[in-house]
DNA sequence: CTAATATTGTGAAGTATTTCACAATCAAAA
DNA sequence: TTTTGATTGTGAAATACTTCACAATATTAG
Protein backbone atom coordinates (compact mmCIF):
# COMPACT_ATOMS: atom_id res chain seq x y z
CA UNK A 1 0.00 0.00 0.00
CA UNK A 2 2.43 2.84 -0.82
CA UNK A 3 0.00 5.68 -0.82
CA UNK A 4 1.78 8.52 -2.30
CA UNK A 5 -1.08 10.91 -1.08
CA UNK A 6 1.07 13.29 1.88
CA UNK A 7 -1.15 13.35 4.96
CA UNK A 8 -0.36 16.20 7.47
CA UNK A 9 0.38 14.92 10.68
CA UNK A 10 -2.24 16.92 12.51
CA UNK A 11 -4.65 15.14 10.48
CA UNK A 12 -3.74 12.15 11.53
CA UNK A 13 -4.04 13.00 15.50
CA UNK A 14 -7.44 14.62 14.70
CA UNK A 15 -8.13 11.15 13.63
CA UNK A 16 -7.41 9.49 16.48
CA UNK A 17 -9.21 12.30 18.55
CA UNK A 18 -12.41 11.07 16.40
CA UNK A 19 -11.82 7.61 16.69
CA UNK A 20 -12.35 7.78 20.40
CA UNK A 21 -15.07 10.42 20.13
CA UNK A 22 -17.13 7.63 17.88
CA UNK A 23 -16.63 4.69 20.08
CA UNK A 24 -17.86 6.66 23.11
CA UNK A 25 -20.81 7.61 20.94
CA UNK A 26 -21.39 3.67 19.79
CA UNK A 27 -21.20 2.82 23.49
CA UNK A 28 -23.37 5.16 24.53
CA UNK A 29 -26.05 3.91 21.22
CA UNK A 30 -25.68 6.90 18.73
CA UNK A 31 -26.56 5.33 15.25
CA UNK A 32 -25.54 8.24 13.68
CA UNK A 33 -22.64 10.93 14.08
CA UNK A 34 -22.50 14.65 12.48
CA UNK A 35 -19.46 16.82 11.70
CA UNK A 36 -20.56 19.33 13.69
CA UNK A 37 -20.98 16.72 16.91
CA UNK A 38 -17.62 15.28 16.67
CA UNK A 39 -16.23 19.24 16.02
CA UNK A 40 -17.11 20.46 19.29
CA UNK A 41 -16.20 17.32 20.75
CA UNK A 42 -12.83 17.40 19.64
CA UNK A 43 -12.29 21.01 19.66
CA UNK A 44 -12.37 21.90 16.21
CA UNK A 45 -14.29 23.10 13.10
CA UNK A 46 -17.48 20.63 11.67
CA UNK A 47 -15.62 21.64 7.78
CA UNK A 48 -12.21 20.22 9.69
CA UNK A 49 -13.60 17.16 10.60
CA UNK A 50 -15.49 16.58 6.78
CA UNK A 51 -12.08 17.76 4.79
CA UNK A 52 -9.71 14.96 7.15
CA UNK A 53 -12.48 12.53 6.65
CA UNK A 54 -12.45 13.00 2.92
CA UNK A 55 -8.67 12.95 2.64
CA UNK A 56 -9.66 8.78 2.51
CA UNK A 57 -12.69 8.78 0.97
CA UNK A 58 -16.67 9.86 1.49
CA UNK A 59 -18.12 8.06 4.17
CA UNK A 60 -20.88 10.10 5.27
CA UNK A 61 -24.39 10.78 3.75
CA UNK A 62 -25.75 13.99 3.10
CA UNK A 63 -28.40 15.15 5.29
CA UNK A 64 -28.17 12.34 7.69
CA UNK A 65 -24.23 12.04 9.06
CA UNK A 66 -21.93 9.43 9.51
CA UNK A 67 -22.99 5.97 10.81
CA UNK A 68 -20.94 5.41 14.02
CA UNK A 69 -20.25 2.20 13.86
CA UNK A 70 -19.08 2.53 9.88
CA UNK A 71 -16.88 5.77 10.72
CA UNK A 72 -15.21 3.43 13.68
CA UNK A 73 -13.95 0.89 11.35
CA UNK A 74 -13.46 3.23 8.69
CA UNK A 75 -10.76 5.22 10.93
CA UNK A 76 -9.47 1.93 12.35
CA UNK A 77 -8.78 1.11 9.06
CA UNK A 78 -7.30 4.16 8.09
CA UNK A 79 -5.34 4.12 11.10
CA UNK A 80 -3.73 0.65 11.03
CA UNK A 81 -5.92 -0.38 14.03
CA UNK A 82 -7.89 -3.46 11.94
CA UNK A 83 -4.85 -5.25 13.74
CA UNK A 84 -3.05 -5.87 16.89
CA UNK A 85 0.80 -4.43 16.85
CA UNK A 86 3.45 -6.07 19.13
CA UNK A 87 5.60 -3.49 21.45
CA UNK A 88 8.76 -3.76 23.09
CA UNK A 89 9.96 -1.03 26.14
CA UNK A 90 13.14 -0.67 26.30
CA UNK A 91 14.98 0.60 29.65
CA UNK A 92 13.49 -0.69 32.85
CA UNK A 93 13.17 2.59 34.80
CA UNK A 94 10.30 4.04 36.46
CA UNK A 95 8.55 5.34 33.77
CA UNK A 96 9.60 2.22 31.46
CA UNK A 97 8.44 0.17 34.30
CA UNK A 98 4.97 1.85 34.99
CA UNK A 99 4.35 2.39 30.98
CA UNK A 100 4.42 -1.63 30.98
CA UNK A 101 2.04 -1.93 34.32
CA UNK A 102 -0.41 0.49 31.97
CA UNK A 103 -3.37 -1.58 30.54
CA UNK A 104 -4.43 1.25 28.11
CA UNK A 105 -2.30 0.07 25.49
CA UNK A 106 -3.90 -3.33 25.31
CA UNK A 107 -6.62 -2.00 25.34
CA UNK A 108 -6.36 -0.16 22.41
CA UNK A 109 -4.09 -2.55 20.55
CA UNK A 110 -1.12 -2.84 21.50
CA UNK A 111 0.46 -5.59 23.09
CA UNK A 112 3.81 -5.45 24.93
CA UNK A 113 5.26 -8.77 24.61
CA UNK A 114 8.73 -8.23 25.34
CA UNK A 115 10.94 -6.05 27.99
CA UNK A 116 14.96 -5.11 27.83
CA UNK A 117 17.24 -3.39 30.23
CA UNK A 118 20.82 -2.34 30.14
CA UNK A 119 21.61 -3.14 33.18
CA UNK A 120 22.88 -6.39 34.41
CA UNK A 121 20.99 -5.89 37.69
CA UNK A 122 17.69 -6.00 36.26
CA UNK A 123 18.08 -8.03 33.15
CA UNK A 124 16.39 -11.77 34.62
CA UNK A 125 13.94 -9.98 36.94
CA UNK A 126 10.29 -9.89 36.28
CA UNK A 127 8.06 -6.91 35.22
CA UNK A 128 4.14 -7.29 35.59
CA UNK A 129 4.84 -10.88 34.66
CA UNK A 130 7.24 -10.27 31.76
CA UNK A 131 11.00 -11.06 31.67
CA UNK A 132 13.54 -8.55 31.39
CA UNK A 133 16.02 -9.10 28.33
CA UNK A 134 19.34 -7.79 27.58
CA UNK A 135 19.26 -5.28 24.74
CA UNK A 136 21.55 -7.50 22.87
CA UNK A 137 19.22 -9.95 22.98
CA UNK A 138 16.96 -7.39 21.02
CA UNK A 139 17.49 -8.70 17.85
CA UNK A 140 17.27 -12.36 18.15
CA UNK A 141 13.71 -11.50 19.89
CA UNK A 142 12.26 -9.02 17.90
CA UNK A 143 12.57 -11.25 14.73
CA UNK A 144 10.96 -14.27 17.13
CA UNK A 145 8.32 -12.56 18.51
CA UNK A 146 7.31 -10.22 15.13
CA UNK A 147 8.24 -6.85 17.18
CA UNK A 148 7.50 -4.29 14.99
CA UNK A 149 7.58 -0.90 17.53
CA UNK A 150 9.61 -0.30 20.35
CA UNK A 151 9.09 2.64 22.80
CA UNK A 152 11.97 3.94 24.56
CA UNK A 153 12.73 4.93 28.01
CA UNK A 154 16.36 4.21 28.45
CA UNK A 155 18.32 6.77 30.25
CA UNK A 156 19.91 9.43 27.79
CA UNK A 157 23.58 8.37 28.31
CA UNK A 158 22.39 4.84 26.78
CA UNK A 159 21.02 6.25 23.85
CA UNK A 160 23.79 5.63 20.95
CA UNK A 161 24.50 2.24 22.11
CA UNK A 162 20.65 1.21 21.98
CA UNK A 163 19.77 2.98 19.04
CA UNK A 164 22.75 1.16 17.11
CA UNK A 165 20.84 -2.40 18.42
CA UNK A 166 17.37 -1.12 17.26
CA UNK A 167 18.80 -0.16 13.83
CA UNK A 168 20.02 -3.65 13.58
CA UNK A 169 17.07 -5.25 15.06
CA UNK A 170 13.93 -4.90 12.40
CA UNK A 171 12.12 -2.93 14.25
CA UNK A 172 10.10 -0.37 12.14
CA UNK A 173 8.97 2.17 14.27
CA UNK A 174 10.33 4.02 17.82
CA UNK A 175 8.30 5.90 20.59
CA UNK A 176 11.00 8.02 21.77
CA UNK A 177 10.76 9.16 25.60
CA UNK A 178 14.59 10.26 25.94
CA UNK A 179 15.22 14.52 25.07
CA UNK A 180 17.97 13.15 22.42
CA UNK A 181 17.33 12.99 18.76
CA UNK A 182 17.57 9.36 17.48
CA UNK A 183 19.81 8.77 14.88
CA UNK A 184 17.94 5.99 12.73
CA UNK A 185 18.46 4.08 9.72
CA UNK A 186 15.69 6.32 6.98
CA UNK A 187 13.47 3.20 7.08
CA UNK A 188 12.48 3.91 11.01
CA UNK A 189 9.94 5.71 11.97
CA UNK A 190 10.58 7.86 15.11
CA UNK A 191 7.59 9.58 17.14
CA UNK A 192 9.25 11.71 20.26
CA UNK A 193 7.28 12.33 23.05
CA UNK A 194 8.97 15.40 25.69
CA UNK A 195 7.67 15.92 28.90
CA UNK A 196 10.20 18.64 29.65
CA UNK A 197 9.21 20.28 26.34
CA UNK A 198 5.72 20.30 26.77
CA UNK A 199 6.18 21.88 30.10
CA UNK A 200 8.35 24.90 28.46
CA UNK A 201 5.53 25.07 25.99
CA UNK A 202 3.10 25.80 28.47
CA UNK A 203 5.59 27.96 30.52
CA UNK A 204 5.67 30.10 27.33
CA UNK A 205 2.27 30.31 26.71
CA UNK A 206 1.81 31.25 30.65
CA UNK A 207 4.86 33.89 30.13
CA UNK A 208 3.03 34.98 27.29
CA UNK A 209 -0.35 36.25 29.18
CA UNK B 1 3.91 41.51 28.71
CA UNK B 2 0.29 41.21 27.02
CA UNK B 3 2.58 40.00 23.63
CA UNK B 4 -0.48 40.10 20.02
CA UNK B 5 1.50 38.14 17.95
CA UNK B 6 0.65 35.36 17.48
CA UNK B 7 3.63 32.38 17.27
CA UNK B 8 3.18 28.77 16.21
CA UNK B 9 3.28 26.23 18.44
CA UNK B 10 5.81 24.65 16.15
CA UNK B 11 8.16 27.55 16.60
CA UNK B 12 8.27 27.11 20.26
CA UNK B 13 9.09 23.29 20.02
CA UNK B 14 11.81 24.43 18.24
CA UNK B 15 12.96 26.85 20.23
CA UNK B 16 12.86 24.20 23.36
CA UNK B 17 15.18 22.59 20.80
CA UNK B 18 17.71 24.58 19.97
CA UNK B 19 17.89 25.80 23.73
CA UNK B 20 19.09 22.33 24.77
CA UNK B 21 21.31 21.96 21.92
CA UNK B 22 22.93 25.26 22.54
CA UNK B 23 23.33 24.24 26.87
CA UNK B 24 25.17 20.93 25.26
CA UNK B 25 27.53 23.98 22.86
CA UNK B 26 28.21 25.93 26.26
CA UNK B 27 28.82 22.64 27.79
CA UNK B 28 31.37 21.97 25.13
CA UNK B 29 33.07 25.31 25.26
CA UNK B 30 32.10 26.53 21.86
CA UNK B 31 31.67 30.32 22.34
CA UNK B 32 29.95 30.93 19.07
CA UNK B 33 27.14 28.63 16.87
CA UNK B 34 25.76 29.01 13.46
CA UNK B 35 22.08 28.81 12.35
CA UNK B 36 23.35 26.11 10.04
CA UNK B 37 24.46 24.04 13.01
CA UNK B 38 21.57 23.91 15.35
CA UNK B 39 19.43 23.18 12.27
CA UNK B 40 21.30 20.18 11.74
CA UNK B 41 21.46 18.82 15.06
CA UNK B 42 17.97 20.08 15.30
CA UNK B 43 16.67 18.37 12.43
CA UNK B 44 15.69 21.33 10.06
CA UNK B 45 16.94 24.22 8.20
CA UNK B 46 19.25 27.57 8.63
CA UNK B 47 16.26 29.57 7.43
CA UNK B 48 14.17 28.03 9.24
CA UNK B 49 16.42 28.44 12.39
CA UNK B 50 16.42 31.84 12.10
CA UNK B 51 13.30 32.75 11.32
CA UNK B 52 11.79 31.11 14.28
CA UNK B 53 14.62 33.48 16.38
CA UNK B 54 13.89 36.52 14.55
CA UNK B 55 9.98 36.42 15.84
CA UNK B 56 11.66 37.61 18.82
CA UNK B 57 14.29 39.59 17.89
CA UNK B 58 18.03 39.75 16.21
CA UNK B 59 20.21 37.85 18.38
CA UNK B 60 22.96 37.17 16.18
CA UNK B 61 25.98 39.23 14.29
CA UNK B 62 26.47 39.10 10.40
CA UNK B 63 29.20 37.15 9.47
CA UNK B 64 29.84 35.38 13.15
CA UNK B 65 26.88 33.70 14.06
CA UNK B 66 25.33 33.72 17.83
CA UNK B 67 27.35 33.55 21.28
CA UNK B 68 26.32 30.63 22.73
CA UNK B 69 25.71 31.77 25.84
CA UNK B 70 23.95 34.74 25.16
CA UNK B 71 21.41 32.86 22.60
CA UNK B 72 20.89 30.42 25.88
CA UNK B 73 19.67 33.41 27.85
CA UNK B 74 17.57 34.83 25.37
CA UNK B 75 15.68 31.52 24.80
CA UNK B 76 15.62 30.88 28.29
CA UNK B 77 14.06 34.03 28.33
CA UNK B 78 11.44 34.18 25.69
CA UNK B 79 10.48 30.71 26.58
CA UNK B 80 9.53 32.30 30.32
CA UNK B 81 12.37 29.74 31.77
CA UNK B 82 14.55 32.60 33.35
CA UNK B 83 12.64 31.59 36.50
CA UNK B 84 11.51 28.65 38.09
CA UNK B 85 7.98 26.97 38.17
CA UNK B 86 5.73 25.14 41.00
CA UNK B 87 4.20 22.31 40.02
CA UNK B 88 1.95 19.70 41.23
CA UNK B 89 1.11 15.96 39.94
CA UNK B 90 -2.20 15.44 40.27
CA UNK B 91 -2.75 11.39 40.50
CA UNK B 92 -0.31 9.00 42.59
CA UNK B 93 -1.32 5.78 40.16
CA UNK B 94 1.81 4.06 38.38
CA UNK B 95 2.78 7.14 35.81
CA UNK B 96 2.07 9.94 38.07
CA UNK B 97 4.50 7.97 40.98
CA UNK B 98 7.38 7.81 38.00
CA UNK B 99 6.54 11.35 37.22
CA UNK B 100 7.79 12.78 40.70
CA UNK B 101 10.72 10.96 40.92
CA UNK B 102 11.96 11.79 37.57
CA UNK B 103 15.25 14.31 38.19
CA UNK B 104 14.71 15.75 34.51
CA UNK B 105 11.74 18.47 35.73
CA UNK B 106 14.06 19.32 38.78
CA UNK B 107 17.15 20.19 36.60
CA UNK B 108 14.83 21.73 33.92
CA UNK B 109 13.67 24.11 36.63
CA UNK B 110 10.10 22.85 37.48
CA UNK B 111 9.55 21.97 41.14
CA UNK B 112 7.20 19.40 41.73
CA UNK B 113 6.22 20.80 45.47
CA UNK B 114 2.48 19.00 45.71
CA UNK B 115 0.45 15.46 45.10
CA UNK B 116 -2.89 14.76 44.97
CA UNK B 117 -4.58 11.81 44.73
CA UNK B 118 -8.49 11.09 45.41
CA UNK B 119 -8.38 8.02 46.96
CA UNK B 120 -8.56 7.77 50.78
CA UNK B 121 -6.22 4.85 50.50
CA UNK B 122 -3.46 7.33 49.33
CA UNK B 123 -3.51 10.35 50.74
CA UNK B 124 -1.48 10.35 53.47
CA UNK B 125 0.88 8.14 51.80
CA UNK B 126 4.59 9.33 51.33
CA UNK B 127 5.80 9.35 47.91
CA UNK B 128 9.90 10.29 47.15
CA UNK B 129 9.74 12.48 49.98
CA UNK B 130 6.58 14.31 49.76
CA UNK B 131 3.38 14.13 51.22
CA UNK B 132 0.40 12.84 49.30
CA UNK B 133 -2.79 15.14 49.37
CA UNK B 134 -6.37 14.71 49.13
CA UNK B 135 -7.49 16.37 45.77
CA UNK B 136 -9.93 18.78 47.93
CA UNK B 137 -6.88 20.93 49.20
CA UNK B 138 -5.83 21.55 46.05
CA UNK B 139 -7.14 24.81 46.37
CA UNK B 140 -5.79 25.64 49.64
CA UNK B 141 -2.10 24.32 48.83
CA UNK B 142 -2.49 26.10 45.26
CA UNK B 143 -2.98 28.90 47.00
CA UNK B 144 -0.25 28.70 50.11
CA UNK B 145 2.33 27.12 47.77
CA UNK B 146 1.60 29.23 44.74
CA UNK B 147 1.83 26.41 42.57
CA UNK B 148 1.24 27.31 38.46
CA UNK B 149 1.24 24.44 36.88
CA UNK B 150 0.07 20.92 37.48
CA UNK B 151 0.33 17.47 35.59
CA UNK B 152 -2.49 15.27 35.50
CA UNK B 153 -2.43 11.70 35.27
CA UNK B 154 -5.60 10.96 37.42
CA UNK B 155 -7.95 7.95 35.86
CA UNK B 156 -10.66 8.83 33.38
CA UNK B 157 -13.16 8.31 35.53
CA UNK B 158 -12.00 11.20 37.76
CA UNK B 159 -11.08 13.71 35.28
CA UNK B 160 -14.79 15.70 35.25
CA UNK B 161 -14.41 16.01 39.31
CA UNK B 162 -11.05 16.93 39.46
CA UNK B 163 -10.80 19.42 36.64
CA UNK B 164 -13.85 21.66 38.64
CA UNK B 165 -11.56 21.34 41.41
CA UNK B 166 -8.44 22.47 38.97
CA UNK B 167 -10.81 25.07 37.70
CA UNK B 168 -11.44 26.61 41.14
CA UNK B 169 -7.67 26.48 42.63
CA UNK B 170 -5.99 29.43 41.13
CA UNK B 171 -3.87 27.06 38.85
CA UNK B 172 -3.00 28.52 35.56
CA UNK B 173 -2.05 25.59 33.39
CA UNK B 174 -2.33 21.88 33.37
CA UNK B 175 -0.43 19.30 31.30
CA UNK B 176 -3.20 16.62 30.03
CA UNK B 177 -1.80 12.86 30.81
CA UNK B 178 -5.81 11.50 30.56
CA UNK B 179 -7.21 10.53 27.54
CA UNK B 180 -10.22 13.40 28.17
CA UNK B 181 -10.61 16.62 27.13
CA UNK B 182 -10.84 18.97 30.25
CA UNK B 183 -13.51 21.21 30.42
CA UNK B 184 -11.54 24.40 31.68
CA UNK B 185 -11.99 27.54 32.38
CA UNK B 186 -10.85 30.27 29.22
CA UNK B 187 -7.75 31.46 31.46
CA UNK B 188 -6.27 28.09 31.78
CA UNK B 189 -3.49 26.76 29.44
CA UNK B 190 -3.78 23.35 28.90
CA UNK B 191 -1.36 20.77 26.79
CA UNK B 192 -2.05 17.52 26.06
CA UNK B 193 0.19 14.14 26.07
CA UNK B 194 -1.20 10.89 24.88
CA UNK B 195 0.84 8.23 24.58
CA UNK B 196 -1.77 6.09 22.71
CA UNK B 197 -2.37 8.83 20.09
CA UNK B 198 1.81 8.79 19.21
CA UNK B 199 1.50 4.68 19.00
CA UNK B 200 -1.82 5.28 16.25
CA UNK B 201 0.24 7.95 14.82
CA UNK B 202 3.32 5.18 14.65
CA UNK B 203 0.48 2.70 13.33
CA UNK B 204 -0.86 5.19 10.50
CA UNK B 205 2.87 5.76 9.01
CA UNK B 206 3.82 1.93 9.37
CA UNK B 207 0.86 1.35 7.35
CA UNK B 208 1.53 3.38 4.74
CA UNK B 209 4.82 1.99 3.99
C1' DC C 1 42.94 48.97 2.19
C1' DT C 2 40.83 45.41 -0.64
C1' DA C 3 39.29 40.87 -1.53
C1' DA C 4 37.56 36.66 -0.05
C1' DT C 5 34.65 34.15 2.98
C1' DA C 6 31.13 33.49 6.44
C1' DT C 7 26.74 34.16 8.12
C1' DT C 8 22.63 36.90 9.71
C1' DG C 9 18.02 39.05 9.05
C1' DT C 10 14.21 39.40 6.28
C1' DG C 11 11.04 40.51 2.39
C1' DA C 12 9.12 37.72 -1.17
C1' DA C 13 7.85 33.33 -3.08
C1' DG C 14 6.33 28.92 -2.44
C1' DT C 15 3.70 25.26 0.15
C1' DA C 16 0.58 23.58 3.29
C1' DT C 17 -3.41 23.76 6.09
C1' DT C 18 -7.72 25.61 7.45
C1' DT C 19 -11.95 27.86 6.60
C1' DC C 20 -15.67 29.32 3.60
C1' DA C 21 -19.58 28.65 1.07
C1' DC C 22 -22.64 26.23 -1.62
C1' DA C 23 -24.48 22.54 -4.75
C1' DA C 24 -25.88 17.89 -3.91
C1' DT C 25 -28.47 14.73 -1.37
C1' DC C 26 -31.48 12.63 2.04
C1' DA C 27 -35.62 12.15 5.22
C1' DA C 28 -39.65 13.69 7.00
C1' DA C 29 -43.54 16.56 6.97
C1' DA C 30 -47.10 18.75 4.55
C1' DT D 1 -45.47 15.01 -4.64
C1' DT D 2 -43.41 19.06 -3.05
C1' DT D 3 -41.36 21.63 0.47
C1' DT D 4 -38.52 22.17 4.44
C1' DG D 5 -34.57 21.38 7.08
C1' DA D 6 -30.34 18.92 7.84
C1' DT D 7 -25.86 17.75 6.51
C1' DT D 8 -22.08 16.05 3.43
C1' DG D 9 -18.26 16.69 0.08
C1' DT D 10 -15.39 19.77 -2.05
C1' DG D 11 -13.53 23.52 -5.02
C1' DA D 12 -11.99 28.13 -3.97
C1' DA D 13 -10.41 31.61 -0.78
C1' DA D 14 -8.03 32.74 3.16
C1' DT D 15 -4.43 31.97 6.48
C1' DA D 16 -0.39 30.04 8.21
C1' DC D 17 4.11 28.25 7.81
C1' DT D 18 8.49 27.24 5.46
C1' DT D 19 11.95 28.04 2.16
C1' DC D 20 14.42 31.02 -0.97
C1' DA D 21 17.57 34.34 -2.05
C1' DC D 22 20.19 38.21 -1.33
C1' DA D 23 21.73 42.67 0.74
C1' DA D 24 24.06 43.77 4.94
C1' DT D 25 27.74 43.05 7.93
C1' DA D 26 31.65 40.91 10.14
C1' DT D 27 36.46 38.74 10.13
C1' DT D 28 40.67 37.40 8.19
C1' DA D 29 44.25 37.25 4.80
C1' DG D 30 46.93 39.47 1.55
Amino acid sequence: MSNKKKIAESAISRLSLYLRILEDMVEEGEPTVSSQTMASQSGTTAAQVRKDLSLFGSFGRRGLGYSSTDLVSRIRQILGLNRRWKIAVIGMGRIGSALVEHKGFFDRGFDIVALFDTSDFKVGSNVHGLKVHHVNDMRALVQDKNIEIVVLTVPVEAVTDVTDLINDSGVRGILNWTPARLAVSQSIEVKNVNMVMELEALSFKLSQS
